[in-house]
DNA sequence: TCTTACTTTATAATCGTTATAATTAGTCTA
DNA sequence: TAGACTAATTATAACGATTATAAAGTAAGA
């Protein structure tokens, strides 16, 4: 069994206990997810499944998204540019972005705490959780340039 | 002379000085994100303005606010929803975002330098900036609750 | 099998933002 | 001040991502 087969049977499963019928679009969103390795936006998903699906419609996508996101198995990436990523959760990371040509790689890091319960003492909020994304220019184009 | 009609005043300043035109317009966007001590929307600044300007055109704001983005005066922030903030570049800070009412509200901290630095011996990116946003609920909102 | 709720599909609507073209206004020079 | 050039504004249409709607299909339980 394949490291990204047992991610998705995973996913499958916690969507099953939630009460989520596994559809073959579902099955193959979810797939394709796991296994590009990248943050692909709704559209990208409906393309490169268009073969498998040539009927699906582009609203299956948005739902199905939604759905996974609010089962906690997917992060959308609400960026600067016109529409969202999305991320399958593994373990919390951050990200960084190429200025140049948009690339987008997973970044580690342990979680900002200070930031948070400073920002909480500063400000009366009860702080949840922060986004942080580092910008700058990947190898690939430094190398170009 | 007031503290905002000296930031106007410097802003005005900077905008002449690399030849930009200031019209009653741009002058009374200027205005409008320098004494709102908010982070308005482009629409929230055409509504906020046509009292005094019935016939500007909701392109007029959006132009402006490029113009005034590509001087340096303005940041655009873009969260999640659907439509952009901007904010007067003052000192840097960060923002720290109710998730029940959407308020934002300014929150300085020492720039992440560190993480910059990691991110960029990690990665092999030249690293050029980040962004973080945090979220919470704020004060009022938990009174409310 | 019947029923019920869920899912997908096709399509239209929405909304923020940008592009276009025409008009207006500022600025410079003679 | 007139004339000419350029930039800015306006009105409007276009665009693109996302969401809403309604109809048709599909799974699962009684």
């Amino acid at each position: 069994m394949t490291m990204s087969s047992a991610k998705i049977s995973a996913a499958i499963d916690n969507l099953k206990s939630v009460g989520v019928r596994i559809t073959p679009q579902r099955h193959a969103i979810l797939e394709h997810l796991i296994q590009s390795m990248s943050h692909p936006t709704a559209d990208e998903i409906y393309k490169a499944l268009e073969g498998k699906f040539p009927n699906m419609s582009v609203a299956t996508v948005y739902n199905n998204l939604r759905v996974f996101k609010e089962a906690g198995l997917v992060k959308e990436l609400t960026y600067g540019d016109s529409s969202s990523r999305f991320d399958c959760v593994t373990t919390d990371h951050y990200h960084i972005i190429c200025d140049s040509c948009g690339k987008i790689v997973d970044f580690h890091y342990p979680g900002l705490d200070e930031v948070e319960s400073l920002a909480e003492s500063v400000t009366g909020f009860d702080v949840g959780r922060h986004r942080m994304e580092i910008y700058g220019v990947c190898p690939d184009c430094k190398r170009k340039h």
